[in-house]
RNA sequence: CGGGGUGUGGCGCAGUUGGCUAGCGCGCCGCGUUUGGGACGCGGAGGUCGGAAGUUCGAGUCUUCUCACCCCGACCA
């Protein structure tokens, strides 16, 4: 990609509504423009990151044997009368058609659509387990919309729904997730700030469980046993007051940022619309239900407000928009000349590029490389033409290093690779 | 949903006690000079002041209503 030809267009000054860090650089560096409160179009840059983001959860939600389908937005009122959030639920974008007068719902989870369709193909147990999810548009009315990506009225979720025949392989799978989950965010590079946290169950299960990120900005309190790297929420401590897995009593209270969810619905969801499977003995048993939640905007909110500095963005190199950043400094035919070629010979290999073509001061070019944070910064200048060589700056670290041309392939997919 | 704040070219802002053709910086367009950390010169374009109603000889400045955004709380992937 040519930066002339990108919608990309920096702001200098710090964005007057941008509430938070995330919001602040994401909007100034292209990768976000809001359109209202919690309400954003996602550009170029981050529609590519939220489909890297996309691209490891579904690798590991695959991996689990997640089947992937889509469910509509449009959901109708009487499947949320049937589980009775129609009354309960506040944050519910109702309304009504004009031409049919039927009340409708903007899906803000998918229990009153997936359980129906589970329905129409889960009957024996000979059909369970099964694990179905989506990544989608979610809708919550949400009475205020903050921080940036991290609370939005309409954002993208991965949400996954299993359904089993016993307990035991509920618990089983349960764990499974959560193994996923942390692989996830491994990947997404917030695993070493990101803790299993234990939550409210609800009226079915003891607990649940949150993944919380640690960040100032975030909205929950949680406890961290730091010799288990497992938290409690704020909401629990008073009955669980101890680590849950050491018995430490001595627990860290943190702010974070909830970007996951895992929850054992048991049977909340498959009674009342009477999903059951026939077993062995011929006998219906209620189905048992797990749902497990990733809000993808928001993970991606909480990776800038954990990978940032003083200049910009730092993103992971799993999940950058590009791996290279290219610039070419001063615009002499040699360095053109150059810079062109090593840009050829990247989108040749693969290597995702994007090449800072306009004819910019330098300055403005370096100080957009850093805000808009790719991983590998690659410079041609008269200097390196001189040296036949070419400057490479990871964001992440302080130093740069010249490389020999042939070489530099090698070291980019070193730098690749290890992450 | 309660309390508070702010709306002035694309962005960030200034605009005295109401007063004449509404300013500034950045960005944008043209020409030229520049190019290792947000360059410079010259010349341009662009706003009717969130919206509506009102007060007044006169409203960006005052009043009322309204909309939007932001903040603080209570609720939530």
């Amino acid at each position: 990609m040519k930066f002339s030809e990108s919608l990309i267009k920096t702001r200098r000054e710090k964005v007057k509504e941008a509430d938070s860090i995330n919001a602040d650089l994401l909007i100034r560096g292209s990768y976000i423009d809001q359109l209202a409160s919690g309400v954003y179009t996602y550009l170029p840059l981050g529609l590519k990151t939220i489909e890297k983001i996309s691209s490891v959860i579904r690798d590991e939600i695959n991996k689990i044997q997640g089947q992937e389908i889509l469910m509509p937005v449009l959901q109708p009122k009487e499947n949320w009368q049937k589980t009775g959030r129609w009354e309960t639920e506040d944050n519910l974008y109702k309304f009504t058609s004009y031409y049919s007068k039927t009340d409708l719902v903007l899906g803000p989870t998918h229990e009153e659509v997936v359980v129906p369709l589970a329905k129409k193909f889960i009957f024996s147990y000979k059909d369970l387990p099964k694990y179905l999810y989506q990544i989608q548009n979610k809708f919550r009315d949400e009475k205020r919309a903050k921080g940036g990506l991290l609370r939005g009225r309409e954002f993208i979720m991965k949400d996954l729904y299993s359904f089993h025949s016993s307990k035991e392989d509920l618990d089983d799978y349960y764990e499974k997730a959560s193994n996923a989950y942390k692989n996830i965010f491994n990947k997404v590079g917030i695993g070493s700030k990101t803790y299993k946290t234990f939550a409210s169950g609800g009226s079915f299960s003891k607990y649940s469980h949150e993944f919380q990120t640690e960040s100032d900005s975030g909205e929950d309190l949680i406890y961290l046993c730091k010799k288990c790297k497992v938290a409690v929420n704020k909401e629990i401590i008073n009955e669980q007051s101890t680590c849950p897995e050491c018995g430490n009593p001595k627990l860290t209270e943190i702010k974070a940022i909830e970007v996951g969810n895992i929850f054992k619905l048991m049977s909340k969801f498959s009674a009342p619309f009477g999903l059951t499977y026939r077993d062995r003995l011929g006998e219906d048993k209620p189905i048992l239900m797990g749902c497990y939640g990733i809000g993808l905007g928001r993970l991606m909110g909480a990776i800038v407000e954990v990978s940032h500095d003083k200049d910009g963005l730092i993103w992971p190199i799993e999940i950058a928009p590009f791996k290279v950043h290219l610039i070419n400094m001063g615009d002499n035919r040699e360095v053109l000349t150059e810079t062109k070629r090593l840009y050829e010979k990247l989108m040749k290999k693969k290597i995702e590029v994007i090449w800072d073509d306009r004819s910019e001061s330098n300055g403005v070019k370096l100080t957009d490389a850093d805000l808009i944070g790719i991983p590998i910064r690659l410079i041609i200048s008269n200097k390196t033409l001189e040296s036949k060589a070419i400057e490479l700056k990871e964001r992440a670290r302080d130093n740069s290093e010249m490389i020999q041309y042939d070489n530099i392939l090698t070291r980019i997919k070193e730098i690749v690779d290890v992450k």
